[in-house]
DNA sequence: CGTGTCACCTGACAGC
DNA sequence: TGCTGTCAGGTGACAC
């Protein structure tokens, strides 16, 4: 489910929330979604005490700082995060709740099971490979242009949709991003790294900067992420142009969107448009 | 190094 | 209503 935007919305609002919070006790039913330590006891009684200090992110991590200790959430397809007061019913598919001292708890619930927690002590995020290795991260400094340009100077048949999925090069693109940026540079998503040409290249880089600008802009594309007493927060709709929009008009050219498989990836693109 | 396929799960939806 | 098949925003293991 989430992607860059996403994450870092989910981000920001929880760590408004629970910096300061200290860890009372853990409740975990699932204990398959703890990667590491492998004893969900450790787990349990390492986290059992400890204050989140930070909540912060890299490519579709989410990292709570909880000195002197990291915990490193992925939320896959459908993790998500709710805050709640402790005797607030427990929602169906609730597979881990931190028990904070001031009487809220963090809950965690993943309707398909495949998020991932990895609990290390800092500084060892090597341990990690998926989070050790991710690429660029979008949105920084390191992001330039040229540095954009560097990872696709490669003669390589490789598609731009393949090649824009991969986190080892930048991190934090998912499906929906990866067709919507696309869609903007006017690029069809089958091309061949090796035959974008400077002028694409740079309409890609933009477009990236775009579309994730804008969907941290709007909370995040589609979560449905964070609930409170008050209701739902970080609900919003981004402005999809074709992902799952097979068979409707472009918005640009009024063509019918299409639909096929890229990279082992369902893939929505304007023929009219993407060349 | 690359690709494709499968697996991990549950639920929504289309078609019969 | 209820069955079956397909698909889903991610990643990692595997064979080739």
């Amino acid at each position: 489910m989430p992607e860059l935007p996403e994450v870092e919305t989910i981000r920001r609002i929880l760590r408004e929330r629970i910096v300061g919070e200290t860890i009372q006790g853990v409740d975990l039913s699932l204990p398959r979604l703890i990667r590491t330590p492998s004893e969900i006891e450790e787990f349990r009684q390492i986290l059992t005490g400890l204050t989140f200090q930070d909540v912060t992110r890299r490519g579709k991590y989410l990292l709570f700082h909880l000195s002197p200790f990291l915990l490193i959430s992925h939320l896959r397809m459908e993790g998500k995060y709710s805050l709640h007061p402790m005797d607030d019913p427990v929602e169906k598919h609730t597979h881990l709740i931190f028990r904070l001292t001031s009487g809220k708890e963090l809950r965690y619930q993943d309707v398909r099971q495949f998020g991932t927690f990895d609990l290390i002590p800092e500084g060892e995020i090597e341990r990690i490979p998926g989070l050790a290795r991710l690429g660029i991260e979008p949105l920084t400094p390191a992001f330039t242009l040229d540095a954009f340009k560097e990872l696709l100077m490669l003669p390589s048949k490789r598609s731009i949709k393949a090649f824009l999925l991969d986190q080892k090069k930048v991190a934090g693109l998912g499906n929906i991003y990866a067709d919507e940026a696309l869609f903007h540079a006017g690029i069809d998503p089958e091309r061949p790294i090796r035959d974008l040409t400077a002028e694409e290249i740079e309409k890609l880089y933009t477009s990236i900067e775009d579309v994730i600008q804008k969907g941290i802009q709007a909370g995040g594309a589609t979560v449905r992420t964070y609930r409170n007493s008050d209701g739902e927060m970080g609900y919003f709709q981004l402005q999809i142009s074709v992902y799952g929009r097979e068979g409707k008009p472009c918005p640009s050219c009024g063509s019918p969107i299409v639909k096929k498989v890229v990279a082992g990836r369902g893939t929505h693109y304007c023929p009219g448009c993407q060349k």
